[in-house]
RNA sequence: GCCCUCGUAGCUCAUCUGGAUAGAGCACCAGAUUCCUAAUCUGGGGGUAACAGGUUCGAGUCCUGUCGAGGGCACCA
């Protein structure tokens, strides 16, 4: 709807200067806004108070030649005033919003949907969570947001693909390991010291246990070097399927599972390493091998291979988005947990010491997740063994409200999650008031079928009855949804959907309540059934985008 | 100590990247159902946008400083 206005007001801005009334040397943007209230309008624009510098002129004189060029050759324009020290007020004629309506119903499913993004191909990498133990709370924000900005980007029209990293290399791994085998020698009666340093959580004692049903005792006499790489290997699948299975539970799913290991079989690592020495961005010192990242914006350099030979995290890293890249992705966003915005830096050297534009990198910082129990703060450390659980979380609150809790709020401010509140609370979650709409649309449409009424096709409708206010307060908040997607995906920001679909959905519930949909008159009940559907549609496709259900009883 | 993010109603958060009188939900108070779902609707109180300066036609939004909260400053991942 903006695209056209902006359309409008870019031919009336042609024809001033071609006229000769605005000398305009420089063509600004054109920014078009939904006015506050109702009163000023549909549509208004600030362009003349921006304009007003440059044509050395006073804004209200330039609104005023602004506001006659698009009055004199526009029939969906109703009017066009002036307003305070210059905004430019449009106000449509009703013809303009039911002709677009007409096109919701047509489009159903695909409503809302553009090529905005022009098939750019991006690559979403999230959750990725070191596979030492199960997906917690705050895992969950992430795969919730991660999701969405999928689906999302998709609709926007990119070409989205998603990735989960899988640290299976390093110390962790090791930690894991052995943290099974104590275990494992626990449940067989040897006895050991169960260190503060292993995972204290029950699914390693559950992991061990399936090794002792499997296995028996086939370990119990073995040193811990011969066993370690079994332990390993086996704890590590069985958390990774954990993980699979608590996001698939959440129905989050991801186009590929990429292994850091495989990183390294590859030679990807050494090959990047050799790149960057070539490139002399590294040097040795005391032993090891370091980026001149300080070169590039990081505050000092690092090591990529340290002094006992092994390679850092970091420097599998560098390979792994060298990698994306290779891959033909034009951008690369990354979600991580606020805890690691010290790290963005790092890695944005080391894109741009790779020859890299940065602005290909883009990473989402995910807020933390503080988890209360009735006000009491919940730690959450998988090494302790205290959190809770992202399955828990779903089974306690449900899939649709977890999901919507994490995905109503901009993902960077903290989330204070409430386990008491949001299970007490359920009822009251804004999730029910959406699709609660929903499924009263849906009973609506139960009457109109009992009372014979039919939904009309798009090419037999006559929408004329629609007069009352609140239906074009409504109609035009319906199409708003497709620039609400454009501009939610346009700046990664998931929660614009929730209070769109919240602001949306309010306007319907007022007016059910003022307003008989199916009654005696036939054409208006006709009229209102098929804005009630594409209402509907509007509900459900915004949900769709969020993961999130929409019933039709409830 | 240095760096990053944040500070808006009692609580949880919006405010369309600088626009018009800062808005929702929860909580609290008072009301609404002979009729398509009351998980709904109507009305009410509640604000020095942490604080102090600056930039301009115009600032919650941009800049500087102060205070407060969280996080980061590894040859960990």
């Amino acid at each position: 709807m903006k695209h056209f206005v902006r359309k409008l007001i870019n031919s009336a801005l042609d024809r001033a200067k071609n006229n000769g009334d605005l000398e305009l040397s420089v063509m600004p943007e054109i920014v078009v806004e939904k006015p506050k209230e109702e009163k000023f309008g549909d549509f208004s624009t600030s362009l003349a108070m921006g304009l007003a510098k440059s044509e050395r002129r006073k804004p209200y004189e330039v609104a005023e030649i602004l506001s006659s060029h698009l009055q004199s050759s526009e029939e969906n324009i109703a009017s066009v005033k002036i307003a305070g020290p210059g905004f430019l007020n449009l106000t449509m004629k009703p013809i303009f919003f039911l002709e677009r309506l007409v096109k919701v119903a047509e489009q159903g499913d695909q409503y809302g949907s553009s090529n905005a993004g022009q098939g750019k191909k991006v690559l979403l990498e999230f959750v990725s969570a070191n596979p030492t133990g199960p997906l917690h709370v705050g895992h969950g924000r992430g795969a919730a947001v991660g999701d969405m900005l999928g689906r999302l980007l998709d609709k926007a029209g990119y070409d989205v693909s998603t990735e989960y990293y899988i640290n299976d290399v390093g110390n962790q791994m090791n930690t894991l390991g052995r943290s099974t085998w104590a275990r494992y020698l626990e449940l067989q009666g040897k006895v050991n010291e169960f260190s503060a340093d292993y995972y204290q959580g029950d699914y390693i004692k559950d992991i061990a246990r399936d090794i002792i049903n499997k296995h028996g005792n086939e370990f119990l006499n073995k040193t811990e070097d011969q066993v370690l790489p079994f332990f390993r290997e086996y704890a590590l699948g069985s958390v990774l399927d954990g993980i699979k299975k608590d996001l698939s539970d959440f129905d989050v799913s991801f186009d590929r599972w990429f292994s850091e290991k495989n990183l390294y079989d590859q030679k990807l690592v050494d090959t990047s390493v050799s790149w960057l020495r070539q490139e002399k961005h590294v040097y040795d010192k005391d032993g090891a091998v370091w980026l001149k990242s300080s070169k590039f914006n990081d505050e000092k350099d690092r090591v990529l291979i340290k002094q006992s030979g092994e390679k850092t995290y970091f420097c599998s890293d560098i390979a792994y988005h060298k990698n994306k890249i290779d891959r033909g992705f034009e951008w690369i966003v990354d979600l991580w947990g606020a805890d690691h915005h010290g790290y963005v830096p790092r890695m944005k050297s080391a894109l741009k010491a790779m020859g890299y534009d940065e602005s290909v990198f883009k990473v989402m910082l995910i807020q933390f997740v503080s988890l209360k129990r009735g006000g009491e703060k919940v730690s959450m450390s998988t090494r302790s063994g205290e959190f809770e659980t992202l399955a828990d979380v779903i089974k306690d609150v449900g899939l649709d409200a977890t999901r919507f809790f994490f995905l109503m709020r901009s993902s960077d401010t903290h989330l204070d999650f409430d386990l008491e509140l949001a299970k007490k609370e359920s009822a009251d979650n804004p999730v029910f008031y959406i699709q609660y709409a929903h499924a009263r649309i849906c009973s609506i449409f139960r009457k109109a079928t009992e009372n014979g009424i039919k939904l009309l096709d798009s090419a037999d409708i006559d929408l004329s009855p629609l007069k009352n206010e609140e239906e074009f307060i409504m109609i035009k908040k319906i199409l708003t949804f497709g620039e609400t997607i454009e501009k939610s995906a346009e700046l990664l920001e998931v929660h614009r959907i929730a209070f769109y679909l919240q602001d949306l959905v309010g306007t319907f519930h007022r007016y059910y309540s003022r307003n008989r949909i199916v009654s005696d008159d036939h054409a208006l009940s006709s009229a209102r059934l098929f804005l009630m559907n594409c209402l509907r549609i509007t509900i459900r496709n915004g949900l769709s985008v969020m993961g999130v259900s929409a019933p039709d009883r409830m």
